[in-house]
DNA sequence: TGTACATCAGTGAACGCGCGTTCACTGATGTAC
DNA sequence: TGTACATCAGTGAACGCGCGTTCACTGATGTAC
């Protein structure tokens, strides 16, 4: 097994950042290890610094990728519901609560920690930052086009009552389902 | 130094689980060394199983605790409120949102994640899950008992809102002022 | 109450394991001519 | 197009550090008489 081709490589590192990406979400970047990460991208964990210089650098384009991906799904959910004629916040906030969907855990939630510890010029926390803004700015620009009586405030907690009962969710398990329900029935009401 | 008295040994061990209690959701838990809360707590790291079987055992402990004090604050908060004839449930709200506060860290998000990853007959996520079950129960308790309209699922969202409020201001920083005044306002017009 | 002894809270060093990182090496890929 | 050589992606073992845990030891506390 020698040295790969140049595409073989980038494909490679693509790979390494996607798997990172949903082991860090899924288990915590301090509980999976480069080892973990090369393994389940199909290698050994020597090669890792081919790639990356540290593996706070994986974490950063894992985190970019984690939120990217993310907003991919939002958009993907908010259009269907808008040729469908359904209301699209509602569609988002029925989707982003279900707990189907967290295969692919919120980076939100999973990588706050994470965010919250380092200090504000770390790359990790800044990609951290502007996943969040830019989820956010998405959820407004998206929710505000298909309700226009909807007011930054409502979104905003909203917002913050979606992730606030997915987190809970998640950390207590059973308890799950009452906030969820709480939060899905609040995106109905949201017009007051 | 030789051996404490058995009232000394016992304040050392509360003195112990406090200390623990304020760093594990100042900095996370595996962030937190043993030595460092021996060393917090005026002792040396070697004493530290005199008085539990391990670190996971001083994490439980450490969750009940950080719990029953967050419930103690918010009981306060609301006796305090009541007695001046002011709203209860936006005087919590403002108590838990308030940038000031958080010297002491909310449990339910500084231990969410170590919660989250453990099994669910772990006794440190059974603490955690105890914790967030209880700290609602009496929000909706003492809400109810000022606002008779409340309902629950709208107590619920209130709470998961003020819940990822403050987890969105602790991870992001900067923006922590938008999504905390929302959530404020929110519990203003919660009778919607 | 005093004395001899056992107990055990706390000390400080050492162990052992996991994990991030480094390194010598392999051999296919890419390049110069 | 071939050929000789340099490059470098990936391998697998080893290093080094941090941290949870263990351990021999100290000497004040608690107890038996």
């Amino acid at each position: 097994m020698g040295r790969s081709s140049r595409s073989q490589a980038d494909h490679n590192r693509a790979r390494i950042v996607e798997v990172a990406s949903g082991l860090f979400r899924a288990y915590g970047i301090e509980a999976v290890g480069i080892a973990d990460v090369m393994k389940a991208a199909g290698m050994t964990q020597g090669g890792f610094y081919r790639h990356f210089s540290s593996k706070d650098g994986l974490a950063a384009e894992a985190c970019t990728l984690a939120f990217r991906k993310a907003a991919e799904n939002w958009r993907r959910v908010a259009q269907d519901a808008a040729q469908n004629g359904r209301d699209v916040t509602e569609a988002i906030a029925a989707y982003y609560l279900s707990p189907k969907s967290p295969h692919m855990t919120c980076p939100m939630i999973a990588l706050a920690p994470d965010a919250a510890r380092r200090p504000s010029d770390d790359p990790f926390r800044q990609a951290y930052v502007a996943g969040v803004r830019d989820l956010f700015s998405m959820f407004a620009e998206l929710a505000a086009a298909s309700d226009s009586e909807a007011i930054d405030d409502r979104l905003r907690v909203l917002f913050a009552g979606m992730v606030g009962s997915n987190m809970l969710a998640r950390a207590t398990g059973t308890e799950a389902g009452a906030f969820r329900n709480a939060a899905i029935a609040a995106s109905g009401a949201k017009a007051g």
